[in-house]
DNA sequence: CGCGGCCTTGATTGGGTTCAAGCTTAGTGG
DNA sequence: CCACTAAGCTTGAACCCAATCAAGGCCGCG
């Protein structure tokens, strides 16, 4: 995992350099763009600039900075100062926590739309890494925490994210506790079903719908509490029973959405 | 369960009596009882209210009306208008969905100073009950909303506690996630622990320390993601290596919580 | 006394982990 | 362009923990 660097606010500069790539040349490319005005933004309306009325959203667009992580690159490390916040444009995260032992625990994922950031606290309680390419508008802490404190519309916005954050992880633990694995699994792909879908446009699943898995079989092991062999059973399973094909590794077609909607049902 | 039924406030009045006890008569007794100032309540730095100026607060105050709740009664029900949001002042309650087939799941407890209630959502999405005798300091929602538009103070308190909350949650999913039947059990005793030693002034947890279990052993099993019978099984180990006594049925004295805490890192 | 919760204990079963190969794919460098 | 490598994936076999099924005990209460 490679360190968040932007300018003006490098980590590098305070805990060294541990990027193993890319090298500092290539850095220009994938780094900060020139700030764009709000009307660029493909979230605009879902995220917690939603909300805000148009004196703050000013404000935010002025201290706002895109930016590019590349799969594996991490956001913030647990424990450590983090410096900074943002919101999702484009991609996928995983919030993972570190055992005493060293081991990784996914407890949620972030998509896009969704805020990244510990608001009142200055280090996050845990990790955050890009499973895919991402795309955040990035607000340094210092500046989103004076517009916090000023603005009642952000403090609400934040407020209702933090509601549907919670609301998402009780859905994990309800998940968690009592499903089988062929229910996780097949709950686990109507869910990024439905976000393929959503983007391409077409809310409805009725059709064969194709998409590529942003996470590996490991990662996707890790959000549901299993092992990475009863996964890959599972998935070989539903191949096998022509409810999903498997065109490529890291692609899968849904078949039949409305069999994994039965699984998911069955023995809940 | 038993529907929540306050002065000027009266579910039955809108649903329909469903309560099984007490008669109305008895109702005065357990019911509202007369506003009282903030300064007898035992949760005033730690809740919601602690980080409200003086004009907040007397507005809540005003507003705020202490109500008691009986083991097994239910604050809203899933899906249900829940009217009104309080302040947990002493006791315990689970948060429970209610899934499809009408199994119950418990995603959550509630501690004194928690706060209960659903801001910008009519209704609740869980049922909320009492698993103790519990105490709280309960709000009508018309009057707690109008304050939450006004008090930048307030809005700011409710996203610690839901930040905390979401914390709670996010535990809670590592617990369920790769831990041992005798891991979740023994954690879940500290965790009671903690909470029955504190109450009782001493923060450490040095000595045996007896107390009362509030929960049932199904309950635990519930909160765990166990069954009953592998939650019994856990504590009778655990009296077997004299880690635990049971001198009654939901009593218990811990007698050596550093081997509880060693059950609880061993196979993370 | 008998009834119904709640709890304990035993025997059996099964789903998922673990351990162990081997395979596929993507990325790298000659 | 191909060979090499490492990471990711699949598949098989054995094991183990907790669920399930089943029976009986304890206790409060009508």
């Amino acid at each position: 995992m490679n360190r968040l660097s932007l300018r003006g606010f490098d980590f590098d500069q305070i805990y060294g350099n541990l990027r193993s790539d890319p090298p500092d040349s290539a850095r220009q490319d994938r780094g900060m763009d020139t700030p764009e005005l709000c009307g660029a933004c493909p979230v605009k309306q879902q995220s917690l600039c939603g909300g805000l009325c148009n004196s703050d959203l000013s404000t935010l667009n002025r201290s706002g900075r895109r930016h590019r992580l590349r799969r594996g690159d991490t956001f913030c490390w647990a424990g450590e100062d983090s410096g900074a916040c943002a919101n999702v444009l484009d991609g996928m995260l995983k919030v993972v926590a570190v055992t005493p032992e060293g081991a990784e625990r996914t407890v949620g994922l972030h998509h896009p739309a969704d805020f990244i950031g510990n608001p009142y606290r200055d280090t996050s309680e845990y990790t955050i890494t890009a499973v895919t390419d991402v795309e955040l508008c990035l607000f340094p802490r210092s500046s989103f925490d004076r517009l916090l404190a000023e603005s009642h519309d952000l403090e609400r916005e934040l407020l209702r994210r933090t509601l549907a954050s919670l609301g998402d992880a009780r859905s994990r633990i309800l998940t968690l506790m009592h499903t089988s694995a062929e229910a996780k699994v097949a709950g686990f792909l109507l869910e990024l079903a439905g976000r393929a879908g959503n983007r391409a446009a077409r809310g409805s699943l009725d059709g064969p719908l194709t998409f590529d898995l942003p996470l590996t079989r490991g990662e996707m092991a890790e959000v549901l509490g299993l092992t990475i062999e009863t996964v890959s059973r599972q998935l070989g399973q539903f191949k096998a029973a022509g409810i999903v094909a498997l065109p490529a590794l890291r692609t899968i077609t849904i078949r039949d959405a409305d069999a994994l909607r039965r699984l998911t049902l069955a023995l809940n």
